[in-house]
DNA sequence: CTGTTAGCGCATTCAA
DNA sequence: TTGAATGCGCTAACAG
């Protein structure tokens, strides 16, 4: 429907083949600089712009990069997005987004839609990647970023975060404030990184002579609301002075929760939040939190695939990032 | 790269013609069950999914939606992209996004880029749409719609929604529970809908018989951060009981100033919004604010392309939607 | 019901 | 420095 304008009609108009428009349009060298104004000229004067689909078929490459999200919705995957976004705006290919709305079936569905030509190569965020996926993928020989992976050890190119040591540090911050009834709240339990950070948590309790009282941890859905009923009862009930989220959504709901209950933050109780997003420094009081380089870790990942469709071979096949500890006003010492 | 197999080698293995293999695939009649078996078995053994370069080339249509918002962080046009993702579902078509990051040449750039027949039709939420773009746009013939432009009567088919009922609603119910003393917090000026949504504030106001003071209307931009600032200011040097906000964004950043202030919302003050963006449900107190049908405006306006793309006449060419108020805990009777 | 012919618009190869 | 021929993989139109 788009793109009326062929080469050949160029070509005609400014009398020469359509193979020299072709070399002056991609730039290509070859033209003296008369022939290269003129068809120039004539191409803008006519509105001519290269057909897509016949580049495409022609080159075999379609100047696509997939990515597939766990949903719109939330700024986890956003912020990725970003990076992502930012990293190809200088590469020449642009990004097809897809959901997969966390469902498992509909993920093999779009990756297997988008390995059938339509991209060059494909992100996929936090996806939960069945054998028979991964199969295919191999087998399509499609070049292929995993970001945060459910199961840390997929065999292809990843990136990952360290969330060990990332919760370690955030715990430790309640700690050194002088916590010793601190509750966890746990995000679900499919991905292999909830486990890695709970451990995190219970490591930096024990060594520092603490108990992680097994009524003090509760595990919800990464949700605000979610984290919002989980913490009422928690805070209700077993009255810690301090809570550590595995996810900032959940810390926020947490808050709430607190306040609902009419308990002032960070003077009555602390939170401590994990992934740093943008809502995390716009709430009040701001969050304090473990930050993940959610925006580095997009780029990186644009990075390495962009470099995978090149043909290069990577550096690594597996990348792990540090966090931060970003100390904001949710935490404090607790009351006397 | 990807996508090995052709239909010549499906063709062959199978032992019938290319036109069989290719009419089978896109379920076409006319082949018998036998036949129809046979060439799936074979597809599937070869793991054989079409070109769509190819197909692209040979139908004119690419199967991708062009959709351009101003950005991938706010959560406004993440809602409208949420219902253009769940109407084309349906349809054969995917999604392809850019973000113009509110920079009318990046925008230029963009539209015409998803205009060289790399999209079959073109979303566009909040663009600036100068008028050399508009007329690239209709000389293409590239089906568009365009959702919530900045100057409301670009002659593009459009999407936009009641923001002068939607507004003096708001402005009323903060009237009716007796508020007299309100402040408004008005987005950026560049955007026709921040005026009219201002007049419908006016309006109320004047229809109530109150004044509109001068110092109590502030100007600031569609982020918390300014609404927090522009807030604070006006709440300590003028001491309104209410707040009206061109955005939830404001009115979230206002209620966190409030609170630095140290007032309690709503006992000490109400505060009404516009958008009803999920992080208003998702805040404590939950805000009351002036819904806009995103999802709902999303979904309409795809549909809208989708018929558009199959060639059929527009039923109109200008949408208004309705808007809801939505009363949640953030706004109640002023203090005594 | 199935096969043949032809060509979408471009870029690679080679020749001029 | 430029042009002619060729084919990417697929499907519309028609013929058998």
């Amino acid at each position: 429907m788009a793109g009326r304008v062929t080469i050949a009609q160029v070509a005609e108009e400014a009398g020469v083949s359509a193979m020299t428009v072709s070399n002056v349009i991609s730039g290509k060298p070859g033209a003296s600089d008369e022939t290269r104004r003129r068809v120039l000229e004539v191409a803008a004067k006519l509105g001519y712009r290269p057909n897509q689909a016949a580049r495409n078929l022609k080159t075999g490459r379609s100047g696509l990069v997939g990515l597939i999200a766990l949903d719109l919705t939330n700024q986890y995957g956003l912020e990725i997005l970003r990076g992502v976004a930012d990293e190809l705006a200088g590469a020449e290919q642009e990004l097809l987004v897809n959901a997969s709305y966390h469902d498992a079936g509909r993920e093999k569905d779009r990756i297997e839609f988008l390995a059938g030509g339509l991209v060059d190569g494909l992100l996929l965020i936090a996806p939960v990647l069945e054998d028979e996926t991964i199969e295919l993928l191999r087998r399509r020989k499609l070049p292929c970023v995993v970001i945060d992976p459910r199961r840390l050890d997929v065999p292809l190119p990843r990136i990952t975060v360290d969330n060990y040591h990332g919760m370690r540090q955030g715990t430790q911050h309640l700690i050194d404030l002088g916590h010793t009834r601190i509750a966890y709240l746990r995000g679900g339990e499919d991905l292999e990184s909830t486990s890695i950070r709970f451990r995190g948590f219970q490591d930096a309790m024990r060594l520092a002579g603490l108990e992680v009282a097994e009524e003090l941890v509760a595990t919800c859905d990464f949700t605000y609301a979610s984290g919002f009923r989980t913490a009422s009862r928690l805070i209700s009930e077993h009255r810690p002075t301090a809570l550590v989220a595995g996810a900032d959504l959940l810390a926020l709901g947490a808050i709430d929760a607190a306040r609902s209950c009419g308990l002032t933050v960070p003077n009555d109780f602390s939170f401590v939040g994990f992934d740093d997003l943008p809502q995390a420094a716009q709430s009040f009081p701001g969050l304090t939190t473990v930050r993940q380089p959610l925006h580095d870790m997009g780029q990186k990942a644009a990075l390495a695939l962009l470099s995978l469709i090149e043909g290069q071979k990577l550096l690594m096949e597996h990348m792990e990032l540090g966090t931060e500890l970003i100390i904001r006003n949710s935490t404090a010492a607790p009351p006397a």
